[in-house]
DNA sequence: TCCCAGGGTGTGG
DNA sequence: CCACACCATGGG
């Protein structure tokens, strides 16, 4: 794939290497907004690229041009990973519909964002962490849109406040974790340093992350490839294509990750996109 | 009216 | 370890 790195932008010559809007919309990202046809923006923490398909290419602008590249994780070949997932498993081929990426994500932006996302629907998660942003974020006017918050931003934030945002029940999860992750204990590069199954087991002590919530943080948030979160979209897919054996959604979990080891992750991404996208 | 959504917590077995 | 009720909210 051809990529180039200029100044403000970074440019994709061929949009069948990158489809931004199957990247944006398998679930992974709930921060984005498409403010044009084919033209949309994403905040990471408060930094904003704006992406637009232009012809047969693609464009990002952005103030972060090496932040976004790893971002959007561009030193990654997802040719490889396809194959390595085809190595261990020929009939994953039919999972292979559309062309998604693995963002790297901030952790925080992750975490909180995975929790109100439990139990909840998609449309409705973007609005409650848009709400979030625009009651807690910076506004940042070059792009008319507001950052998502800081920790310090929102150690203010009440149980109440988050209810007004519609976060339900989840809101004094948020209102603890927030707290918690201000303490040296949750300190984002000491977490980084954790090997996954260590830090799987610390994520799961903050309120609101449970075992699939913290599988989608290790991934989406810590780069984790070795692990498979299980929502109720893998659990129809385990089912329907896998397996009719019951078993609990830690024993999916475990059944996948033993299975495709590695490039766990990667390969439910690509399933619950495809469920989502045939739900027939 | 019940079911579902990128489930977690708390309790009881 | 498992099963279960309960949890806000909006759309189908």
């Amino acid at each position: 794939m051809i990529v180039e790195k200029q100044n403000n932008k970074i440019v994709i010559k061929d949009n069948k290497d990158f489809d931004i809007k199957s990247i944006l919309e398998c679930g992974q990202i709930f921060s984005y907004k498409e403010i044009d046809k084919d033209c949309f923006i994403v905040i990471s923490q408060n930094k904003v690229a704006k992406i637009c398909i232009i012809g047969s290419t693609t464009e990002i602008q952005t103030n972060y041009v090496d932040y976004f590249f790893n971002f959007f994780d561009f030193n990654t070949d997802y040719d490889k990973i396809k194959k390595r997932i085809l190595d261990i498993d020929p009939s994953f081929s039919k999972f292979f519909v559309r062309e998604i990426r693995i963002l790297n994500q901030d952790p925080i932006q992750t975490i909180l964002s995975f929790i109100v996302s439990a139990n909840n629907n998609i449309k409705r998660i973007k609005g409650i962490l848009e709400k979030m942003s625009i009651q807690f974020g910076t506004f940042l006017k070059e792009y008319n849109c507001y950052a998502f918050p800081s920790l310090k931003q929102l150690s203010h934030a009440t149980e109440d406040d988050f209810k007004k945002l519609g976060a339900g029940y989840r809101s004094m999860y948020l209102v603890e974790t927030i707290s918690k992750l201000q303490t040296h204990e949750y300190e984002a590069n000491y977490l980084q340093s954790l090997p996954t199954t260590e830090l799987k087991l610390k994520l799961l002590t903050l309120k609101g992350v449970g075992p699939k919530v913290a599988d989608c943080i290790l991934f989406f948030g810590f780069g984790r490839t070795d692990v498979f979160p299980v929502d109720t979209w893998i659990r129809k897919a385990y089912y329907k294509y896998f397996s009719t054996t019951k078993l609990s959604d830690t024993q999916i979990s475990n059944y996948f990750v033993k299975k495709y080891a590695n490039t766990s992750g990667y390969a439910q991404q690509y399933l619950y996109d495809y469920m989502l996208n045939n739900k027939e």
